[in-house]
DNA sequence: GCAATACTTGCATGATGGCGTCAGTATACT
DNA sequence: AGTATACTGACGCCATCATGCAAGTATTGC
């Protein structure tokens, strides 16, 4: 039987199996860099703060008001309980993506947007810089050599 | 006392209470188009997909080999069972992160790279678009008037 | 000092999710 | 046909974590 597709594949074309030598083939140095860059921006912890429906949605109030917000104000949007909007708001400015001054007894937590977008940015950067081409055999050549490691 | 900063607050200085009013402010209904574009973008089954370590791992295997990839021949590259590999690739390919093509017996889990970097790339330019300034009460306002709902 | 506000922290609970083992299915090879 | 390969699915175990409640701390206002 021919090949069949699983899954979805939405927009993009599905990758063919031996890409069609995208740019120039940087030198084996340069490849490691980039490599590198992509390990360095698919860091764990970001997307693990921003994995929860509630903390994201808690993100995106501040982001979207831009300004500094109270743990109380940014509770009256939700209809979960205090502590845990405190809680949320605290691990989101521990992982960088909201700023938190202490003004007498009451948080401020800031939007970090730029920072956030810069991130963003860079990851996406990291991964189309990547120019896998020569990087292991293609597939068509593994199916008659068998599997070897990859990475 | 002073305000104090809580955390760390890295690269880019704080943002300020009141922001420096970033271009121009947007007609109503082109800010609801933005806000709605940032909550479309921060979506948490793809940070949910992303947020596992062992996963992350596995998705920047396929995207640095650059080819498609067998579930063996992954699994080679990393210390987890066998069913352990074959699940989280599932996970991806469903998340929209890789793409599965059945060939036979083995699958092929192709990276999915310019998708990838597309939708990190909007997600950064929906928050940078959005230029909150006159939604609601600056700071300093807020701390005459008191707290009030943000979104 | 006393009370109210704003937030933090500890604790119990329940849900989610990652992991390995093992059995099952589908395809390829001889 | 029989066996090997490649993967999927169904359990159970365990760790993590989100949630709510309730008690504690720190600051402000009277």
């Amino acid at each position: 039987m021919m090949a069949s597709v699983y899954y979805r594949m939405p927009p993009t074309p599905a990758t063919p199996a031996t890409p069609a030598a995208p740019a120039a083939p940087s030198s084996p140095r340069q490849a490691a860099r980039k490599k590198a860059a992509i390990d360095r921006m698919l860091d764990p912890e970001l997307f693990k703060a921003l994995a929860d429906p509630t903390r994201l949605k808690l993100l995106a109030c501040v982001l979207k008001c831009g300004r500094g917000c109270s743990v109380t104000e940014v509770a009256a949007c939700c209809s979960v309980d205090f502590s845990v909007v405190a809680r949320h708001l605290s691990v989101l400015a521990r992982a960088g993506l909201l700023s938190a001054t202490k003004d007498g007894r009451t948080v401020w937590y800031a939007p970090r947007g730029d920072a956030l977008a810069e991130r963003f940015r860079r990851l996406a950067d990291a991964i189309d810089e990547w120019t896998p081409a020569q990087c292991c055999t293609t597939t068509a050549k593994l199916k008659r050599t068998g599997p070897r490691g990859c990475c």
